[in-house]
Parts: structure tokens; sequence; C-alpha cells
DNA sequence: TTTCTATTTTAGACTTGTCTAAAAAATATT
DNA sequence: AATATTTTTTAGACAAGTCTAAAATAGAAA
């Protein structure tokens, strides 16, 4: 049985490195969960003797598949009580992060499946991002892709936001920008990657900062 | 700001004496929380400090106004929640219990609140037990009681039918046994629950099965 | 009223998770 | 390659919450 301590740095460790490419720094893990590096160390040696991650001192960790399947249950129930707040409760997409926090250290395999059962099992949460079946299997990938990466004059959905920061969200919902809101693509300015997009012909500048949070699909 | 173990020695201290009557000992308090004696009292010494509650050493404790609000405001979590595992993730209600525990250390009032109102403000919890509104005022306790439930030598009024069926609601009419009428039950028999009562001067032999398909309000 | 017993508190220790400050190792710079 | 800088770990401390064992108190019995 795992603290929420320790829950909350599987899922840290799992944010920073879930295509499992290299290994995860003490002082990355120490900034994402707002603590010390030497926090963080001793955290590491206790995960690693109870077989979660592997750790090399000064090499920093990653997840054993144990870990892993630990670390994908948690966002599984993170999403899903998201969807919950947000289609249920009819909380604002930008006001769910913080209670989902809480109620994702909630114990209990038997409330997770049937929460999914009751929403109708979604695959994406309130913000676009794809929530694991209760295997750990996460829904097949389908051509999204970051906002940074579109061209001139294509016309684009946008599926998710990859930035739970309140002010972030409240930003977007100010100038129209939600998910499922369609728009084009109308000049992308090379020197600094800004762009500008037109939806319902409104013009709105966006930074390179922003473009590489908003996750959109191409228009057919 | 609460710590989950502080708001169980909360909850744990309304339980014992949710009337306020006496003072909450030490003992019990241990024995409810499954802990041991010495804990309780470091604890009442910090819940005292923070005005939660009033201790004497040696005397035992019992919540102040704001202990009192704060465990009312548990309750109501965790009655809520048992309504939501039941009403609509179809839980058992005798499975909730475990869960309810968690979920009411959640930190949000704005979640307690739309639950609420998502679930039709409900005023019992599935086992029964009612559920204190957002300022803390539990629903007004009616006085009705199942006539299986009643006293030798009480006189009732009879305010309701559990039953619809037609040729049972003849039986009572036949017997002069309608609503607003006003009986005392005269007999019980332990052995099958079967009672007597009579009305202006009849005697009517009932079994258990009728009694307990009939509500009545006891008579001043 | 004195003694016995049950309850309660104190004293000191342990665990978890955190911290600061200093030491050690890895990496970058010259 | 030697030095400087950054990262990471160690060592020691602290707060919360718990425990055991011993001491203090209250209430009951003699």
């Amino acid at each position: 049985m795992l603290s929420q301590s320790e829950e909350n740095y599987l899922k840290a460790i799992y944010a920073l490195n879930f295509d499992s490419r290299s290994l995860v720094a003490t002082n990355d893990l120490a900034f994402k969960l707002n603590t010390k590096a030497s926090s963080v160390t001793d955290m590491l040696k206790k995960l690693a003797d109870k077989n979660y991650l592997s750790y090399q001192k000064y090499q920093g960790c990653s997840l054993t598949p144990l870990g892993l399947s630990k670390a994908i249950a948690i966002v599984r129930k993170h999403r899903l009580w998201e969807v919950f707040l947000v289609d249920k409760l009819n909380f604002g997409w930008e006001d769910v992060h913080e209670i989902a926090e809480q109620l994702e250290h909630i114990q209990s395999n038997a409330l997770v499946d049937r929460l999914a059962d009751f929403l109708g099992n979604p695959q994406y949460d309130p913000h676009g991002d794809p929530i694991p079946n209760s295997k750990g299997v996460f829904p097949l990938e389908n051509e999204f892709h970051l906002l940074s990466e579109s061209s001139v004059n294509c016309q684009y959905q946008i599926m998710g936001v990859k930035d739970g920061d309140p002010i972030f969200l409240k930003y977007l919902s100010g100038i129209q920008f939600v998910l499922g809101t369609v728009f084009t693509v109308t000049t992308i300015f090379e020197f600094d990657n800004s762009i500008i997009i037109s939806i319902n012909d409104n013009r709105i500048q966006l930074s390179d900062h922003v473009a590489r949070r908003i996750t959109v699909k191409p228009i057919s």
C-alpha cells in the first residue's frame, strides 16, 4: 500500500518521463513536487527498496513495471474524477485539477471501475488527455498534434490543453478558445514562432509559449 | 486547516456525544478510534489549543461550537458520498462505509454543495441517517415509526400504509383502521410479534406482517 | 478514611516525510 | 588536465502522530 506522498512521487516521475526514454533527475522531481532535492533522494531510496523504481546514486531514476502500473492507475483515477466533476457536477474545466489531486488518492478498485461505468467509460478527460482503461491501456492515438506544429491556412479543432494552470485556462476561455473550437491558422511568424489564428473572423495572436501547450486536430 | 487524523477525532467525539450532554472519556475515544489512550491525550491537547474542543485533564472533553460545526460538516460529507455511492454507482449500502470514510476528508466546499445538488439534496443517507444541510442544520425529525415498533399501552394515530394492495386496504377499512384512526396497543406477543390493539373498545389482533406495513405517530 | 483499581497522563521513543547545511560526485569551463 | 560550478547525497534536525511503560489521579471498596 502506498502513501499519498509515495503516489505523488510515482505520478511525478511518470509525468516527467512517460515515454520512459531517459532517467528522471532528482532536481527536476524536486521542482515538480515543490520540495527539496534531499527529500527526493530519501524517497527515491525508499521507493527503490519497494521495487517501484530503479535508482542509481547520482544517475536518476525510472519506474519499474510495477511503478509504471501504479502511476498509470493514479492518472486514470485523476482523469476520471475530472470528467465526473465537469460532466456531472458542472465545474469549469479550469477548476477541477486541485480537487482531482485529492480524489486520485482514494483507495478502492471497485470505486474506480464503477465510476468509469457511470461516466460511460470516457476515453478523454476535460483537458483532452487520454484516460487509460482498468488494465492501464491508453486509447489508440489519433492525428492530434501541437498547435505550434500547425501550418498556415489550415483549419483545426482544439482537442486539448497541456497545462493545468487556471490562469492560462481562464485566458483561453476568455478568447473563446475552448475544447472543440474550430479555427484557421492565418499567419506564422518565423522569428518568434508566434501565430495568428482566426476564430469566426476574430484574429488573435498567440505566442509560441501558448501554441506549444495546445493540442489540435486538423479538419479534413 | 485540519489533518485527516484531527478530523477523525472530531467526528468520533461527535458520534460519542452528539447530544452534548456529558464529557467524552479518553478511553472511549481510544476504543472508538482503535488507538491508545496516550495518543488520544496528545491529540486532545492539540485540538483544545486550536479551540476545537474544551478539555480538562482527567475530566474528558467536549466540542466547542467551532469543533461541532467541523464535525457536522464531516458527517454531511460522509453521508452525501454514501448516497452517491449507492444511488449513482450502485454499491450495496453495506459496502459504502469504508469508501465514504476516505471521501469525507476531501477538502472543497464547492464540491460538497455541488454534490448535494447533483444528488437532489437528499435528507437521509442509505442507512436512514439524517444529512445536515450546508449550514449544519439537520432535517426536522418526525416522530413517525412503524406499528411493529410500538409499545404496549401507548396510544397512536395511524399516519400511513406502506402497501398499495387493494385487498389489504379493504381489510383495514373493514376493521375501521383508516388514516387518522386513534388506537391503543394492548398486547404484544413476543413469540410472533403479533399485537392486539383496541379501537374504541374493539379489540383486534394484527399480525407482524400487517404491523410492518403501517406507519404511526405516538399521541402526546 | 484509607486502600485498591481503573482511568488518564507523562516521559521517552519510533516512523514518515520534510528541512538545512555540508560533503561528495558529476559536469562544464578555462 | 585542472579548476569551477552545478547537481546530488549525506548527516542531523524537526513536526505530526503514534506507541510502550511508568507515574499520577479519580472513583470505588473496605
